[in-house]
DNA sequence: GTTTTTAATGACTTGACGGTCATTTTAAAT
DNA sequence: ATTTAAAATGACCGTCAAGTCATTAAAAAC
């Protein structure tokens, strides 16, 4: 006799609107008003989903890079420097600065809590760590990268590198084609200093 | 006959307060009170010196960027690649780690605006980009560094590359450590991507 | 010591937004 | 068509901090 909803498509429903509200106005300047009516709802409404504003979020942040994790697992091992490279310079793609953006936004204020979304980032970026650390050994092995690199030290390196590119061009938004120039020059100066020296 | 401060030793003890307390409590946190106590005097007295709590953040920004800014062109330039090395192991201090966990807390929410506080950390970047680059270019010159790279691009790639290392440390603090066996595989690649192809 | 002008003060005003809840609406079941 | 329990609503509340301003304190000049 009740009246029932699908509760995991209302939290979908909503979670599509306040990205899109983030990622436009800005995570602070969003109000939960606003995240309503991109939702086609009251605010009231958004409460019997997310405790708060602050649940919302989290559950935002834990999305997106799950999907990301997701996608990234899916691909097939590199099997040589050229396409372990590849990889990397697909992972520096402009769709996502909106968001990166936001998270910038979202963690900021965030740093006195632990839990939460700044937890979700942390453990994306260990995985992605050590996602890139598996490539590389198994690129030693073969024979692609240098033996003297240790992988999990510069797994770690090229994330947080890799990161600095997109943190500062979501925030100091350059130019593409300068953008690229940049990016290139990075992922050049990683292939180099990961190739073996040629044999004499 | 009236009253006489000293108007720029005021905005220093101001300054002053106000980093150490965006520093320990984080940006958002703070208030102005905060600010005012740690100072040692009235909230109000705060608003002849500074009109706003966003004014004081870019003073106190654009003081930080200035300081590292004076201190880092007082470097002589360096001779070698080894010593350009050298010079970017330096720029990973773990005591600059509190603050840059500030900056993001303060540049997240403030997205928005364009003036500011953000302009100061990209005009910052800018120029440290650049001073890379003239130390890439002189190396090249010496043959300490590959000629088929470019400098300019090279330049701004390193500094988004290091900064990346410096906000992940801020922000999802790892054991000492672990952040020192990062960095140094990250300088490592950096040189060995720079270094010269060996001659044969 | 008196005057005069600026500096300092902190209680108060103001605006804003996250979250609540009494009321109304909806739809499933019979 | 009626019942019924859950869902939706949005006006309202409480909180909180930035910024103001009438008043008081300070010190320079004489």
């Amino acid at each position: 006799m009740p009246k029932i909803v699908d509760h995991d498509a209302m939290r979908t429903r909503i979670l599509d609107a306040a990205l899109g509200c983030f990622t436009e106005q800005g995570y602070h300047a969003t109000k939960m008003t606003d995240v309503a009516r991109a939702a086609k709802m009251a605010k009231g409404s958004l409460y019997r989903y997310f405790d708060s504003k602050d649940a919302l979020t989290d559950a935002l942040v834990r999305r997106y890079f799950d999907a990301i994790r997701d996608e990234v697992s899916s691909y097939p091992a590199p099997p040589t420097l050229g396409f372990l490279v590849f990889g990397l310079r697909q992972a520096l793609p402009a769709d996502r600065l909106g968001a990166t953006r936001m998270f910038f936004d979202v963690l900021g204020p965030g740093f006195a809590e632990d839990g939460g979304a700044r937890q979700a980032v942390d453990d994306f970026l260990s995985w992605i760590s050590g996602h890139y650390a598996g490539h590389l050994r198994a690129l030693q092995a073969a024979g692609e990268v240098r033996r003297d690199i240790d992988p999990d030290r510069t797994g770690a390196a090229i994330a947080s590198m890799l990161d600095g590119l997109i943190i500062h061009q979501a925030l100091f938004a350059r130019p593409d084609s300068e953008f690229a120039g940049t990016s290139a020059a990075a992922i050049a100066l990683i292939e180099q200093g990961l190739r073996p020296l040629a044999q004499p």
